[in-house]
DNA sequence: CGGCAAATGAAAGACGTCAATCATTTTCTT
DNA sequence: AAGAAAATGATTGACGTCTTTCATTTGCCG
C-alpha cells in the first residue's frame, strides 16, 4: 500500500541502490542497459521521489528573490504585503522570499525570482545570471511563466459591464490608460474595444498612475464632454478620481476601474464607483511561489491565469482583521 | 543562519531533547518550570517544528473522506473531479482522499472528513465517530469549518446586476429557487431582497434543481407574467431554462445565475443568459483539503469565505486542455 | 591473458523529527 | 531517612533521500 521507494525501484531493476541513486540524478557513470532497467521500474512501479525527504536530506531551502516596485501604489504594497504574509506562512517550508525593490542590484544567489511588473532591462539581467525568472502582474518575453490575469479578458469584461449597464441608451466611455506604452493597459483598451465599439469608446486620455494628474486630466475632460456616460480606468492613481465622481453627484458616469485599494473600496461603499475589478494580488503572490517552487523543483510548470475578482459595493470581502 | 531544531531548543532550555521532546509534543509527565523554560527558549529562538521532517518520521499520511451527492447535477460533479484532480496532485504530499457517496456507511477510520452540501444527518454520524468535519458549499452547525461563499453577498450580488442593468427602468425580477428550504438558497434570495426592494422582486417559484420542472414552471411564470425583465436562478437545473430563453428571442429577460458549467457556459456564449455565479468548485476543494490538512496537523485554521467569480461572455475561462 | 577503465555494489552518515526504552536523578511522602 | 513516585537524561532506530567513499566486478583493449 505504502508507497514506492528508491529502494523497491533498485529491487524492481535488479540493481543496487547506488546504481538506481545515479541514474534518478543523473550522476553518470552507468551503462545504458542499466539506466533503461531503472527507467523501466520507476515506470513500473510508478514511483514519485519524496520530494519532503530529499529536501530534509539535501537541507534544501528555496531561496526566491521578489522584485517589486517601490513606492505605494495601493496595488503594490499589496502585492509586497502578501509577499511577506506568504514568506512568514511558509517559513516553515523552507522557503525564503528576498523581497527587494526592482531597482537594486544584480540578483544574489537564488533559485529563483519573481518579476513584478517590471520593465524589460531587469528580467535580461536576470536571465544573464541564469536565475529562472517569473513574470507576475506583467508578462514579458523570456520569464519562464506568467503568473496574472487575462487584460485581454478583463478589458471585455469592462466592456460587457458597461454595455449591461448602458442598456439601451448609447455609450460614451471614456478609458483612462496609465500609459500606451504599457502592454498591460493596451491589452485592457482593445479588449473593451472589442465590445463597445468605435461609436462608443472614446480616445483615452493618459494620466501615468498619477492621482493629482488623473484629478486633472480626467476632470477636464468631463467638464469639455458632459456627454460622457462612462469611464474605464485602466491603470493606478484612482484616488484622484474619487473626489471628481463626488463633486458630479447624481449623475456621475458609470466607473468601472482596476485593483481593490482602500480608496476604491472606499468608492465603492460611497456609490462614487460601480465596478472594481481585482486581480487578487495575495493569490497571484501565493501562486507565483508555487510556480516557483516547481521551477525550482525541476518541474516545469505552465503559466498560470489568474481570474480577476469583479466587485460591487454589496460583495466586499471583509477587511482583514 | 540556519532554523533551529529542537536540539538547539534543548539546549538553549538547559534541558535534553527528550524533555524538549515531551514539551513539544504534549507528552506529559514535565515540570512545570521545564516547560515553560521548553516554551521561553521556542520563543526566544523563533523555533518552528519542521513539518516535512516530522511527517517523514511518522511516516504520516492524510486520510481524508470526501462525501458529495451523487448523481450529476454539473455543479456536484465538478466537485466531485476536482477531489480526483486534488488526491492526483497531492499525492506526493501524502494525502490520500476518500471520495465517496453521501449516501455509504459510517465513516472509516479517517483524519478528517468533508461534507459537500450535505444533510445534516450525516454529519452527526460523523461526528459521533470523533471524526473533524469540515463543511463545502453548505454550511452546518457542528462543523469545524467552513469552506464556502457568502451566499448573502451573493444574493446581494446578483441584485446589483439587476440594478445595473436596468438602470432608469423599473425591475421586475424573479427568483427561481432550488427549494425554499435550503438554507444557502434563502440566504442568496435575502441578499438580492436586501438589494432591490419589494416592488421589483417577484414571488420566488420553486423548481427543485430539476430542469425539466424547471422548464414548465418558468415557462409557465413567463407566459403568466409578461412584464418579467429579469431572473435569477438561485439553485440548479439551469439546463431546462436555457430553451426557454432561446424561445423568447431578443427581449428575453436579464438573466443571472448560479455555477459554470458546460450547460450556463454554452449559454452565455449564446447570448442566451448574461451573468454566471461561479463558486469555483476546484478552488473550494483545494481550499478544503488545505484547512483538512491544518486540522489534521492540529490546527485550528478559520473558516474560508471563497470569493466567488462572475463570469460574462467575455471572461469566461479557457476550457482545460 | 594481463591490465586498465568503466560500471556496479556496499556501506555509512547526514537531514530533523518521532517514538520508545531504560537508567538515573530529583522530589515528595510518611 | 528510606522508599516510592515523578522527572529527566541518554540512547536508539526508524522515515526516504542525498552524497561520498571504497571495494569489487565486468568489459574491453592490445
Amino acid at each position: 500500500m505504502r508507497n514506492p521507494t528508491l529502494h523497491d525501484v533498485a529491487r524492481a531493476a535488479g540493481v543496487s541502490y547506488s546504481t538506481a541513486d545515479r541514474v534518478l540524478n543523473g550522476r553518470g557513470g552507468v551503462a545504458m542497459k542499466s539506466i533503461q532497467r531503472v527507467r523501466q521500474a520507476i515506470e513500473d512501479l510508478g514511483y514519485r521521489r519524496d520530494i519532503t525527504a530529499a529536501n530534509l536530506s539535501r537541507r534544501r531551502s528555496y531561496r526566491f528573490a521578489a522584485y517589486v516596485p517601490p513606492g505605494d501604489h495601493g496595488f503594490f504594497s499589496a502585492i509586497r504585503r502578501a509577499f511577506l504574509d506568504q514568506a512568514e506562512a511558509r517559513a516553515g517550508q523552507r522557503i525564503t522570499v528576498d523581497l527587494r525593490d526592482e531597482l537594486d542590484g544584480p540578483p544574489a544567489d537564488c533559485d529563483c525570482a519573481v518579476l513584478a511588473g517590471a520593465g524589460q532591462e531587469r528580467i535580461d539581467a536576470l536571465i544573464a545570471g541564469d536565475v529562472p525568472v517569473v513574470a507576475l502582474v506583467t508578462d514579458m518575453p523570456g520569464a519562464r511563466a506568467y503568473i496574472g490575469i487575462d487584460n485581454l479578458a478583463a478589458g471585455r469584461t469592462a466592456g460587457r459591464l458597461h454595455r449591461i449597464a448602458h442598456r439601451g441608451r448609447h455609450a460614451r466611455v471614456l478609458p483612462v490608460m496609465g500609459s500606451a506604452s504599457l502592454r498591460d493597459h493596451r491589452d485592457r483598451l482593445a479588449g473593451m474595444a472589442e465590445i463597445l465599439g468605435a461609436d462608443s469608446l472614446l480616445p483615452p486620455i493618459e494620466v501615468r498612475d498619477n492621482p493629482d494628474r488623473m484629478r486633472d486630466l480626467l476632470g477636464q475632460a468631463l467638464r469639455a464632454d458632459p456627454g460622457i456616460t462612462g469611464i474605464y480606468s485602466i491603470g493606478a492613481g484612482n484616488r484622484g478620481l474619487i473626489p471628481l465622481m463626488r463633486d458630479m453627484g447624481g449623475n456621475r458616469p458609470f466607473v468601472v476601474l482596476h485593483e481593490l485599494t482602500p480608496h476604491s473600496r472606499a468608492g465603492l461603499l460611497d456609490d462614487l464607483i460601480d465596478v472594481v475589478i481585482d486581480q487578487k494580488p495575495a493569490e497571484e503572490v501565493a501562486c507565483a511561489l508555487d510556480v516557483m517552487k516547481a521551477i525550482a523543483d525541476g518541474e516545469t510548470p505552465g503559466s498560470v491565469t489568474i481570474t480577476p475578482a469583479i466587485f460591487f459595493k454589496e460583495n466586499l470581502p471583509g477587511v482583514p482583521a
